[in-house]
RNA sequence: GCGGGUGUGGUGAAAUUGGUAGACACGCCAGACUUAGGAUCUGGUGCCUCACGGUGUGUAGGUUCGAGUCCUAUCACCCGCACCA
């Protein structure tokens, strides 16, 4: 019998879906573990073997747990609302529902394919009304709540109207927008219904409002700041600019502290959560308040710094803040109009990447120091930026080195306030040593102290108070788009309204075209009915209902991944999101994978709603997954041919020098494992190159160059997982995957590698099989054969425990070796080496354990159990140092004591011919592990 | 600039956490067997040297009987953030 995987892996693919051996239940005696992957966008381009990595992780993982008697749920969906399909849709006309559906066709058999042990009965789609019902339904919940900072939680928003009622906004502490108005209670009762619901709206934690957002023209949408990278959109890379427009935004900087105290108390690799915390952007300091001279007017301003207070010789508010206008004199009107016109042409990436020149206008204002009383000119500068703190600073230019750079370019005096410290060249920046000076009651005291004080005198005062900051902007959550979820809202009087919650899902309608109007609406906007009938309580065409119209926007990409972990619990539940029993025995995730590409979006995101969600007592944790590992990427190994400058002539890698022309991708298919190309097979990859001339090495080999890139399409690098479970099956290329290098490394792909792996694989089979069946006995097997067992027991199961699969396939494969050449074919050790790789190679494990007489599935084995009695040896070999220096081993037994051991270490031939009739200073003893001699 | 990470053969990588560096695999070299297969098996393979031996974990120091591992400095590459007051 010879080992042919693809055989094998058909026949245990199908027996899986027809036992459904891996449906996870709701209700089990066992404790439960949770595994997790990141559900995929299932593009049209398929899946490469970059993809599965992290897949094949979590199944090795999962099935694992099976074997320890865990209730498993492993399960899988798709994440399936996203422009490429739109794209398609506007080129084409196809319906992007069709376009995903095929997709997702094609994803489930590539997955199928590998041998996935995922609970497909659970599977979620997030553009499926059924699944998208229920992120309207957190919408919903998310707009009718807000955060009250004293209690530290969301609640409903009626308990704010209940307290508006009794003593208006006075003395709320609630997160909401920079530009609420006191109102007393009375105020609230005078209020129209609409004038109430605007100023809830300032309130909700998902909200309406003209704000700054990115606007990518050529998508036609807006983008999270997450999806702007270098002042260009993350997908396609086109520029972005900063707009003022009306938009749904969702409150998560109310939830800033706790994002970032959460941190702690999970573990997710520290570079993940570092870049969260970058992310999130705390900082403590003291918010300020500046008089203006002749004018009602008042400047605030941030500091991380009021200690050095009496160090600001002027002012700067960024060019778009709201009092530019109002406080310029006469005088300079035209020079800061001519600023801020510039200021504003410039585009997002101009400004980032002009952070070198120094740049501003004086406004001909002054502020007045709130201790010393001082004139400050008020100037205005893009180093300023409007979207941080007040969009206003004060500067301190002995302090802070981008005041300092002001101070000198525009020849603004630079005030030292620091005791013994030259700021001639630069500002003194170190807060941690530094000594306050010339700064009245500040004297003589340090950071501390002396951010204490003012802090202290400002709030006495009224001109100030200790104030935290944050990086973290609220996250805008409307999208031009057509393929997203409907926003549930309608408008009257420019009022949003949501829809009652008993009428959702609102479906997204049938659209003609996928662009966006003649007027500029999004591409809801050609929607023939998208009116909400207030009475009928539906969807109509007829605007002369009572209603209004539907809101044109949809969600963004990252809503229906915000929580969709906690869907799969009880993925068919259609009266909650999820029902409490399943939320309460599943609670959270225990293991979760995937890229960390998705540090500052997705995850944080996701982190935001499962807390929003717990403060309403829907979840039972706020965190969702208590253990996360970012697999690293696995790239391509692109191959390039060099084409001689306007011709059809190629010139091998090593002769090219000093040529002039330009390295074309050539698809990696063309190239073999030494680099050299297919000509033959080149040349009709593509009609352009059938008459190409080629300059070959001297052999006649013609050579490609290579370069490590991600793995894509345009780059020709792709390899797909098909192929290699074609040529060696899903099991090589699971263990060939694993065996690549740690989890979290990013990596090229090599297929050459592979045939160690298959070639370990039919090394395996033999163990069970020869040409004429099975050869496994009954018989007991060898010491050494145990021993072997024992050893790979023990490294196999930490590895697992560790994740680092790639030396347990290693171990593997000297397991077998061994056993090899011990000529082993017991059952009582070639039956549990069949549980122990079957997490790795379940197809092959299946097939063997079904051949050892087994007619359950290997799955539920219980996992063999490490024994050390099998390990305890009676000898050991003692590396003999002299120095350092390893010179010779020494068998001894392993019980001597550690005189003994030197007594027969001194009293051995090799050892007094190194020392050469000497007697060595000092003679270290290491029990089981080394003999070393100082002499 | 700030934060994080990584540097080990021709290649991917191991190293029980301070104890024989390079396990395991790819590649390469030599051989065996052929029922020419997706072959398989055996041996060799860090570098220098015919050898004895020397040397070797980015570089330079240090601690130690002993350092890939700990400390200091430095270089290179990768990732994230970037005028955040």
């Amino acid at each position: 019998m010879k080992y042919h995987p693809n055989e094998i892996e058909a026949k245990w693919q199908k027996y899986w879906k027809a036992n459904q051996t891996f449906l996870a239940d709701n209700q089990s005696d066992k404790p439960k573990y949770y595994v997790l992957d990141m559900f995929p966008y299932p593009s049209g381009a398929g899946l490469h073997v970059g993809h599965p990595l992290g897949y094949i992780a979590s199944d090795i993982y999962a099935r694992f747990k099976r074997h320890q008697g865990f209730n498993v749920l492993h399960p899988m969906g798709y994440d399936s609302f996203g422009l490429p399909a739109e794209q398609y849709a506007i080129q084409t006309g196809q319906h992007p529902a069709i376009t995903t559906e095929t997709n997702i066709k094609r994803y489930r058999e590539q997955l199928d394919k590998i041998g996935f042990s995922f609970d497909w009965s659970r599977e979620v789609r997030t553009s499926e009304p059924d699944y998208y019902s229920w992120t309207q339904w957190i919408f919903l919940q998310l707009f009718n709540a807000w955060y009250n900072q004293e209690t530290d939680r969301a609640e409903h928003i009626d308990s704010l109207v209940a307290v508006f009622k009794k003593q208006g906004n006075h003395r709320i502490k609630a997160a909401c927008d920079e530009d609420t108005k006191p109102f007393s209670a009375t105020d609230w009762e005078n209020f129209s219904e609409d004038e109430k619901q605007q100023i809830l709206l300032k309130y909700r934690l998902t909200y309406l409002a003209e704000s700054e957002v990115n606007w990518c023209a050529a998508l036609g949408t807006v983008l999270a700041n997450d999806e702007v990278v270098n002042g260009l959109s993350e997908r396609g890379g086109h520029p972005v600019v900063r707009k003022k427009m009306t938009q749904w935004s969702m409150r998560i900087s109310a939830y800033a502290e706790r994002l970032l105290n959460g941190l702690n108390r999970i573990d997710w690799p520290e570079p993940l959560k570092e870049m969260q915390r970058n992310w999130i952007g705390k900082s403590v300091g003291a918010h300020i308040v500046f008089d203006i001279e002749n004018s009602k007017n008042k400047i605030g301003v941030f500091s991380t710094r009021p200690d050095t207070i009496f160090g600001v010789s002027f002012m700067v508010l960024a060019p778009e803040h709201e009092l530019v206008a109002q406080i310029t004199t006469s005088e300079q009107r035209n020079e800061i109009n001519a600023y801020v016109e510039a200021a504003s042409r410039k585009s997002e990436r101009e400004r980032m990447a002009d952070v070198k020149t120094v740049s501003g206008a004086f406004t001909g204002a002054y502020a007045i120091h709130p201790f010393s009383k001082k004139r400050i000119p008020i100037w205005i500068g893009d180093y300023v930026l409007a979207g941080y703190g007040t969009g206003a600073v004060m500067a301190v230019p002995c302090g802070d080195q981008r005041d300092y750079d002001f101070a000198k370019h525009f020849d603004i005096e630079i005030p030292n306030i620091f005791d013994g410290v030259d700021i001639s060249e630069a500002a003194f920046t170190d807060k941690e040593k530094s000594i306050i000076a010339n700064s009245d009651f500040l004297n003589g005291l340090s950071f501390k102290e002396a951010t204490e004080k003012v802090i202290t005198a400002l709030e006495k005062t009224g001109a100030g108070s200790a104030r935290t900051n944050y990086r973290l902007r609220d996250a805008v959550f409307s999208r031009q788009r057509y393929w997203g979820e409907p926003i549930p809202m309608y408008y009257k009087n420019g009022i949003p309204h949501p829809i009652p919650e008993a009428c959702l899902p609102l479906r997204l309608p049938e659209v003609e075209k996928y662009l966006p109007t003649e007027d500029g609406d999004p591409p809801l906007g050609n929607a023939t009915a998208w009116f909400w009938d207030e009475e009928k309580q539906q969807v109509t065409a007829d605007t002369n209902r009572p209603g209004g119209p539907l809101e044109l926007n949809t969600m963004p990409g990252w809503a229906g991944s915000s929580w969709y972990f906690n869907r799969y619990m009880d993925a068919q539940n259609t009266a909650a999101f999820a029902g409490n029993r399943a939320l309460d025995y599943w609670r959270e995730v225990d293991l979760y994978i995937g890229g960390s590409e998705h540090a500052t979006g997705h995850l944080l995101y996701s982190r935001f709603w499962q807390k929003f969600l717990f403060d309403l007592g829907l979840v039972p944790t706020d965190e969702y997954a208590k253990k996360l590992i970012n697999q690293g990427m696995i790239l391509g190994m692109s191959a390039f041919v060099f084409r001689l400058e306007g011709t059809n002539s190629y010139v091998s890698k090593n002769i090219i020098e000093g040529k002039k022309g330009q390295f074309i991708h050539v698809d990696v298919s063309l190239v073999d494992a030494s680099d050299h190309l297919n000509i033959e097979a080149f040349k009709n990859s593509r009609p352009e190159f059938a008459d190409a001339q080629f300059k070959t090495e001297a052999d006649g080999s013609f050579v490609v160059s290579r370069e490590v890139e991600k793995m894509s399409k345009s780059k020709y690098n792709v390899v797909n997982p098909d192929d290699i479970c074609e040529q060696f099956g899903a099991d090589t290329l699971r263990m060939y995957e694993m065996f690549l290098g740690p989890l979290e490394q990013a990596k090229p792909w090599n297929t050459a590698g592979i045939t160690g792996v298959f070639g370990f694989l039919k090394k395996l089979w033999r163990l069970y099989f020869d040409d004429n069946g099975c050869i496994v006995t009954d018989e007991a097997p060898d010491k050494s054969s145990l021993k072997t067992l024992h050893k790979t027991v023990k490294k196999v199961t930490e590895d697992i425990e560790n994740f680092s699969f790639n030396t347990s396939v290693s171990s593997f494969m000297i397991a077998v070796n061994e056993l090899t050449s011990q000529n082993c074919h017991e059952r009582a050790v070639l039956e549990p080496l069949a549980i122990l790789i079957s997490p790795y190679a379940p197809h092959i494990a299946e097939e063997l354990w079904y051949q050892l007489g087994k007619r359950e599935s290997i799955s539920t084995a219980a996992y063999p159990i490490y024994d050390p009695k099998f390990l305890i040896e009676a000898e050991k070999e003692y590396p003999v140092s002299f120095n350092g220096k390893m010179r010779f081993s020494l068998t001894l037994p392993l019980d001597m004591t550690k005189e003994n051991i030197e007594k027969a270490v001194l009293a051995d031939e090799r050892t007094q011919k190194q020392l050469e009739g000497q007697t060595p200073k000092k003679v270290i003893v290491v029990p089981g592990k080394i003999v070393n001699l100082v002499v």
